[in-house]
RNA sequence: GCCGAUGUAGCUCAACGGUAGAGCACGGCUUUCGUAAAGCCGGGGUUGAGGGUUCAAAUCCCUCCAUCGGCUCCA
């Protein structure tokens, strides 16, 4: 007999050998139709492992988030065998759950379509009706190579795995795959499923591997889930801010240029709020502004360092024989600035921002409406100061940060700090100086963060910021990127109290990196209902009849002259039609004006998203309206 | 850049070898209306571009371009 703890306290004892299953159908036979695993001592195991001591017990359903992963892992095999069984030619790779659901890479030459899915469903179907058990087998490393020999795919699964032991699972008509576990007790439980779509995927993301096909599914272990899932991807396409952009006429692309936005008066509104609010916080800040070429000469690329290092990603033109790069960043331009004259400690910190218009060349592949551009202003800005200075600079800017991104409505966000990469310059002694300096910034603020070991810029360790829109997607925004090294190269000098000349240290900083993307996300954040100190129109008159037309100028020509972006509808529209067009523009705010109104100088004020509507004032409405713009409130109500 | 899919009117889509259509939007007229779309009429397309097959191509084939979903990369 041995003794199982359960996560209660409670102890039950059992005969050596029973299984987890066993043991759940004692506690509850509910309890054992839900289990999907078990945790022993902390490990996740399958329900059908025997237990031969004394241990912790805890039954694992799909409820559990490690429960939900193993359904959706069980599931992958389903689909393998499914695939396997239409394409006999079949290799598997690799597959993993992912998050709301899993993939499975597979080498296939003929191409999954999208018109296959309906048929690789089918077939999991019938799997999944077999109801048939997986079955653990174990076998020691060298048998299992043995077993695999000619799959390079799987032996090389092996070669990654750190067991000694390998194990394998097996289900229905002799389907059987290598695989770590655990799973489900039987292809009856893995979910309500669905398959997504196929891509290709290089073997191990490594570009000069062979490109795999990787098909995508989501799992769910209730069929209102699944239902809730894809009801929620619904919901984020008609998000998405290349449809709303087109539809609301704040930007456009063409393919006259990929990757390079169009900008449309509607858009250009909210770019001049952002912007308008973006320097006041600066100034506010202590920070200066400039503006650099967009051109510049190409030898100063080679001494800046993105020549050796960035140079696949930068435009180049020419004339009168002199090459020139068109600026991948702001940086080079900012040194020369500095340049220009001497400086003296005593000017330090010097923080010097410059909205700069960069040209990246991305690879076709990757670019994605606004979030994804081939050209785009950053909000950057380099401060120069001492090495002493670098720690209350740095945690300047994390203020600095933090208040813009509130006064958005952004209040989850994560930091991350990025060490040497591989192609770097400088030496590891600066390296090292400069890292810690970023840590302990972020210790000061006591603000919790996460290490991406070798992904810093060439030039420098950095500071990454990122923020959880409302559908929790995380975007990242901001960077600090410490530099030692390009005042060097550029020879930047400054005095020092000692009246020695001293290099200075340079920080590159971004809050919202780039506008466009910012605006994209923005779009996203609020499905397009932007809070009415950025609507690019803020209130729309709507009069009942032509006859009350007059009266609606009256009232555009004040709320005009309050400095509100408003509109009437003239149109010979019924007043329904015109309210459902406004909404479908999304407005925040309508002023329905008819005789009652224009007797009593009131307006009757329709706010997006409230009810019921309410008759006030001209003048009311008018300083609620102010009010709400000078505060950049996200909501309006009167 | 790589893999796959998709490009038809401003937008959303139909037609899938045999004369390119609809709804919304746009223009004109009627209507003058009280809270999420009133009626009639009209203009608008070398079907992404170029080549090929065919008596005949939006439709089938090839090349290119762009877009979408991923991979890789990144603000």
């Amino acid at each position: 007999m041995v003794n199982v703890t359960l996560p209660d306290g409670s102890t039950l004892s059992v005969g050596n050998g029973t299984t987890p299953i066993q043991i759940a159908e004692r506690i509850d036979p509910a309890l054992a139709k839900a289990a999907v695993a078990a945790r022993v001592n902390g490990k996740v195991v399958d329900l059908s492992t025997p237990i031969v001591n004394n241990v912790d017990v805890q039954i694992v359903t799909a409820n559990d988030d490690k429960g939900l992963e193993i359904m959706r892992h069980s599931c992958a095999h389903v689909m393998a065998e499914a695939i396997c069984s239409i394409w006999p030619a079949t290799k598997l790779v690799y597959g993993p759950a992912v998050e709301d659901g899993f993939y499975y890479d597979i080498d296939l030459d003929e191409p999954i379509r999208p018109d296959d899915f309906g048929r690789i469903e089918q077939k999991m179907q019938e799997i999944v009706a077999a109801d048939r058990p997986f079955i653990r087998k174990e076998m020691s490393k060298i048998q299992a190579l043995a077993k695999l020999a000619g799959d390079r795919y799987k032996l090389d699964n092996i070669d990654h795995a750190d067991s000694d032991i390998i194990s394998f699972y097996s289900h229905g008509d002799g389907f059987e795959d290598l695989c770590r576990g655990p799973h489900v007790p039987s292809t009856g439980r893995v979910g309500n499923f669905k398959i997504m779509s196929v891509a290709g995927a290089y073997w191990h993301g490594d570009p000069t591997q062979k490109m795999l096909q990787r098909v995508y599914g989501t799992a769910w272990a209730a069929k209102q889930e699944l239902d809730d899932y894809l009801q929620r991807l619904e919901e984020a396409k008609k998000r998405d801010h290349r449809v709303l952009g087109r539809h609301l006429d704040l930007f456009s692309f063409n393919e006259a240029g990929p990757g390079f936005a169009f900008i449309h008066p509607k858009g250009m509104i909210i770019w001049n709020e952002i912007v308008n609010y973006w320097r006041g916080v600066h100034n506010r800040y202590g920070y200066q502004e400039i503006k650099t070429p967009l051109i510049l000469n190409e030898q100063l690329w080679h001494k800046s360092g993105h020549w050796d290092n960035y140079k696949e990603n930068m435009y180049f033109t020419a004339f009168d024989n002199v090459s020139y790069a068109i600026k991948p960043m702001n940086c080079p331009g900012g040194c020369l600035v500095y340049k220009t004259r001497q400086h003296s400690y005593r000017e330090f910190p010097m923080r010097v921002a410059e909205l700069g218009l960069v040209h990246r060349h991305e690879a076709s592949g990757v670019i994605h409406g606004l979030f994804r551009v081939r050209q785009f202003t950053q909000d950057d800005a380099h401060i120069f100061c001492t090495p002493q200075q670098i720690e209350s600079e740095v945690i300047g800017v994390i203020e600095l940060t933090f208040e813009i991104y509130r006064t958005f409505g952004f209040e989850d966000f994560h930091v991350e700090l990025s060490t040497k990469p591989e192609k770097h310059i400088g030496s590891d002694q600066v390296w090292d100086i400069a890292t810690g300096a970023l840590k302990g910034a972020l210790e000061h603020k006591a603000i919790a963060y996460k290490i991406n070991e070798g992904e810093g810029a060439f030039y420098g360790p950095k500071i990454d910021f990122h923020i959880k829109d409302c559908l929790k997607r995380s975007w990242q925004l901001g960077t600090i990127q410490l530099d030692f090294s390009m005042p060097e190269r550029f020879g930047l000098t400054y005095t020092d109290r000692d009246n020695t000349e001293k290099t200075p240290v340079m920080i590159h900083r971004a809050v919202l990196g780039s506008f466009e993307r910012f605006i994209g996300i923005l779009i996203e954040h609020y499905a397009g209902n932007l809070p009415l100190w950025l609507s690019p129109e803020q209130v729309r008159i709507l009069p009942i009849s032509e006859k009350t037309n007059d009266y609606a100028g009256v009232v555009q020509t004040k709320l005009k002259q309050a400095g509100l972006r408003c509109s009437c509808d003239l149109s010979d529209e019924k007043i329904g039609a015109k309210i459902a067009r406004a909404h479908g523009e999304k407005l925040p705010c309508m002023l329905v004006v008819g005789p009652k109104e224009a007797q009593s100088n009131t307006v009757n004020v329709r706010l997006r998203g409230i009810q019921p509507n309410k008759t006030v004032p001209i003048e009311e409405f008018l300083e609620a309206a102010k009010r709400k713009i000078v505060n950049k409130e996200t909501d309006f109500v009167l």
